[in-house]
DNA sequence: AATTATTTTTAGGTTTGTCTAAATTATTAT
DNA sequence: ATAATAATTTAGACAAACCTAAAAATAATT
């Protein structure tokens, strides 16, 4: 077991984030994610490459190789377990776990990560709802669900738009619901099986069954 | 408040510690305990010495500053506070806690340290004996107590060796006690003010009084 | 006091991770 | 298909934190 700076863990967790949406990783999207130059993160990937942790081709991208994603499901391991911590037992805010949550997941003592997921009580979901990978990096990958078929009452976080077009992305704008917007179904009609929802900052909207088709969630505790 | 790299707390941390026998510490001693080359902390002492944290002209060693001192203080809380944590709520042994908080105290969200702090309870003492700063920076100096004066059963650590001659030292080694051995008096015997002591290996050994007066402990919890 | 030994600093290099600007490759549009 | 645009890589630099070897300053010894 090799240590990994926190420059390489902040690659390989932003990788594994990105390939949840688009195979391989663009030069460029990995960029704007770390908020890093492209020129730099050619260079980080030739490097993470020859150490067999991602898989590179120049000009094509790049992906996890199996290390790699072991490695990244061990960083968000830890990053979702102290999110736990923190906002179990120290008593933050959803909101402000993350930023403290982004330090602490540098801390590589493995028996600390043990010894911290039991004393939490082996806990299967961190504040925001995204599963906590266990000891051997088995990760539940939750399943999303449109709006249109959250129960009501129901708590989640918007993931996905599926249809990104313009139209769209006015009407969200103009409800306030972007990606991580929580959300919740206060009332459906089945009529035109339209419904009300409730945001985060407690505004309320009118959804039409066409737009919530397009609006896909997870589930929140 | 400006935000301070490892390797520049570690350089606070350490001259905080080394000053509390030497009121200002060479470049050599800072070198050794570091396990840096001479060299390399020159040039980290002109760093902080620009940046106003160590008071520090060449040749003639350096010491913190009030700045300086206050940044140590404030790394000491958190590696004790974390220790403490690492200690109490995860199980970890007396010996174990060090070197994870070695990479604990260098993240630095205060709010997450205050919020640490209250839940544990405000502890006074790390697991190893230690005062922990409070929030404001107060730290409470242990009195270092001979072994001839400490209390039967009372647990401490040695601290310091009044006499360091040879003879002394040879003695020492023979009963296996140095720097940071626990100790415990098992016995007095008032008629030659000699005694028993039991160290952490189980060990047992018969100190003379001119001994046991060399012998400089603190009490650990 | 002069020489020797030790400590400290300077000089010059290395690695990691970043940058900008220029060159190259891929993609898109005409 | 070719030109224009966008994405990516190469080249050359830089700061942080370290290193070794040589020079300089201080301390110790004769």
């Amino acid at each position: 077991m090799v240590n990994f700076s926190h420059a390489e863990e902040n690659y390989l967790k932003t990788i594994y984030h990105l390939q949840q949406t688009t195979e391989t990783v663009s030069t460029n999207d990995l960029a704007a994610a770390l908020g890093t130059a492209p020129a730099s993160i050619t260079d980080m990937l030739k490097k993470l490459s020859k150490k067999g942790l991602v898989s590179y081709k120049a000009y094509y991208g790049c992906s996890l190789t199996t290390p790699g994603t072991d490695k990244a499901i061990g960083i968000i391991r830890r990053h979702r377990l102290w999110e736990y911590f923190l906002s179990q037992k120290l008593g933050f805010s959803w909101e402000e776990v993350h930023e403290v949550a982004e330090e602490l997941e540098h801390v590589s003592n493995e028996k600390l990560i043990l010894k911290l997921d039991e004393y939490l009580g082996f806990p299967r979901t961190d504040p925001h709802g995204d599963p906590i990978p266990d000891a051997k990096g088995k990760i539940v990958q939750q399943q999303q669900i449109s709006l249109a078929n959250l129960p009501e009452k129901k708590a989640a976080v918007v993931t996905q738009i599926g249809n990104q077009s313009p139209e769209v992305l006015e009407m969200l704008d103009e409800k306030n619901i972007t990606i991580g917007t929580r959300i919740q179904v206060i009332k459906k009609y089945p009529f035109d099986e339209s419904m009300e929802v409730k945001t985060d900052n407690r505004h309320q909207s009118h959804i039409t069954r066409e737009l919530s088709q397009n609006i896909f969630t997870k589930s929140s505790s």
